[in-house]
This record gives structure tokens, C-alpha cells and sequence, in this order.
DNA sequence: ACTAATGTTGTAGG
DNA sequence: GCCTACAACATTAG
């Protein structure tokens, strides 16, 4: 479910619930989103208070007055302020008030203490400037796996790096370190003008994403070339193309976006 | 039955 | 170290 956008969306609902909760009781079910020991997990948890709830990357970081506990909604998470817990719910947090539930059909987050992940993660893409992503760029990989890659951006996923290519005209297997300096400045303006306009829109809801109180964001309307294979462009109507780059199905333009 | 899905990680090879 | 392809994780939907 979740990229930067929809991660940040959930964020900003999920905190009003949890700052300033004391965790009454925590509960892990999962071996997969909860890897080795989810009862130690959970008794490190019982007792804490929350001090606060930001994102990073795509990390849900909470921040207790001791430690850090970090959700990461993997394909299908979903982190919800309310509702019963259901067949695929692997985290139940009971709070002073209210309650956390921990939902994710595939099994592809994770809920961690301390992440070591997260310091590997690179600049945020609403933060980093021009000139230190244009330097950053300047890389033989092709562009559409390397702004996938975590460690060069962190929050970019399937669908915004798709869009942002688009925004920009370039295609996504041109090689990073050949984009001209314009044209690289238009997509550092597009990755920003794309991420904020999607939070704005509480996010994309293709088929899990919604935010803590269910509710699904709107931005899909607005994508203009993921999940449009074969309807035309909305700039030239020449129709979107679909292929594989790095094992992610690729949508662009032939017409608009070249090497 | 088969394929693809908003993600990440580990391995192998160039 | 950088880059690429492939497999794996588990479930659902078309």
C-alpha cells in the first residue's frame, strides 16, 4: 500500500490516537512481520508512553519515552485507530485510550524496535535540494531502479517514480548520470510537486491503501500514467506503454518520455 | 491455472 | 563497490 505519500497520510491521522498514550498492553501474532522475538517486543512496549509519531522514508517512527518503535506497512499494511481485530490482524495495541490494530493480508511489513534499516535510508525527497540531487545523480544505473532504491531517495515507490518520469519526459530506463541538468531539475520539481499534491489528496488508493480511520485517499485519479496501459496519453494520446525494468512494471510514454 | 500487485532483502554474476 | 537479474517472502484479485 504505501509510499511516501500514503505513509505520511497515515502518519498525520494515526497521531492524534497515539501521542501522549501509555500503551497499556501489546500483542504480535505474526512471525513475519514481527521477526524473532514478538513477545519481548511487546513487553518492551507495555508500559511506554508515546512522545510523538513522524515518518521517514517510508518508516512510521514512534518515538516512546524510551526507545523507538518502527512500522513499516510493507504491500498491504494497514495501521488503523479503530475497528476489531479481523483473520489478518498481527498487532493489536491497547492504549490508556483507544486501541491499534496492525492489519496486512501479505505479511510484508514489519513492526521493529530500533531499526537498523532506517539509517540507511537516503535524503528525503521533499527536503533534498537541487544541487545535491543532481549530484547524487550522477550514477550509471538507469534512473527508474535507482529512484526505487532507498538508499539514493527515501519514500519514492512504483507509482510516484512512474509519475515523476512522466512529469519530467524522461524515460525510465535513460541512465542517470546522461539526464541533462534541465531536465534533471524538472524531475527534482516533479518528484515534489507530485509527492505534495498526493498527501494533499490523502494519498493513492489502488486496492489496500487507506489511512487510520479507513479512509481511502484520492490521488489515483490524478495518476496519468501508472495503471494506464494502452489508454492515451493525456498530453500527445499516444497510448501508455507497459514494461519490466528492475522486476517493477514500468508505465510511460513512448511519445513524451525518451532516453 | 496463471499472473501481477503501492516492497525489501539476499545471492550470484558481470 | 556498482549494477543487474532472479528468487523469496504470503495473500488476493483478475
Amino acid at each position: 500500500m504505501p509510499e511516501l505519500p500514503e505513509v505520511e497520510t497515515v502518519v498525520r491521522s494515526i497521531a492524534p490516537h497515539l501521542t501522549g498514550r501509555r500503551i497499556i498492553a501489546a500483542k504480535f501474532t505474526s512471525k513475519h512481520v514481527t521477526p524473532g522475538n514478538a513477545r519481548r517486543l511487546a513487553e518492551r512496549l507495555e508500559g511506554r508512553t508515546v512522545e510523538s509519531v513522524r515518518r521517514r522514508g517510508k518508516f512510521i517512527l514512534i518515538k516512546l519515552d524510551q526507545g523507538l518503535l518502527s512500522i513499516h506497512l510493507g504491500m498491504t499494511g494497514r495501521l488503523l485507530a479503530k475497528g476489531d481485530p479481523e483473520e489478518h490482524t498481527y498487532g493489536v495495541l491497547t492504549l490508556d485510550d483507544g486501541v491499534i490494530l496492525y492489519n496486512d493480508p501479505r505479511q510484508f511489513g514489519k513492526i521493529e524496535w530500533s531499526p537498523k534499516r532506517v539509517e540507511r535510508l537516503g535524503p528525503e525527497p521533499l527536503e533534498i535540494g537541487l544541487e545535491e540531487f543532481q549530484k547524487r545523480l550522477k550514477r550509471k544505473a538507469r534512473i527508474k531502479p535507482l529512484l526505487l532504491n532507498q538508499a539514493f531517495l527515501a519514500g519514492l515507490g512504483n507509482i510516484y517514480v512512474d509519475e515523476s518520469l512522466f512529469a519530467a519526459g524522461i524515460h525510465p530506463l535513460a541512465s542517470a548520470s546522461r539526464i541533462s541538468a534541465p531536465r534533471s531539475a524538472k524531475l527534482h520539481q516533479a518528484i515534489r510537486e507530485i509527492l505534495t499534491a498526493a498527501i494533499a489528496s490523502g494519498g493513492s488508493s489502488i486496492s489496500d491503501y487507506v489511512d487510520a480511520q479507513g479512509q481511502k485517499g484520492w490521488f489515483q485519479v490524478q495518476h496519468r500514467v501508472y495503471g494506464r496501459e494502452g489508454e492515451p496519453c493525456v498530453i500527445c494520446g499516444t497510448p501508455i506503454v507497459k514494461i519490466v525494468v528492475g522486476q517493477r512494471g514500468t508505465h510511460y510514454c513512448p511519445k513524451c518520455q525518451k532516453k
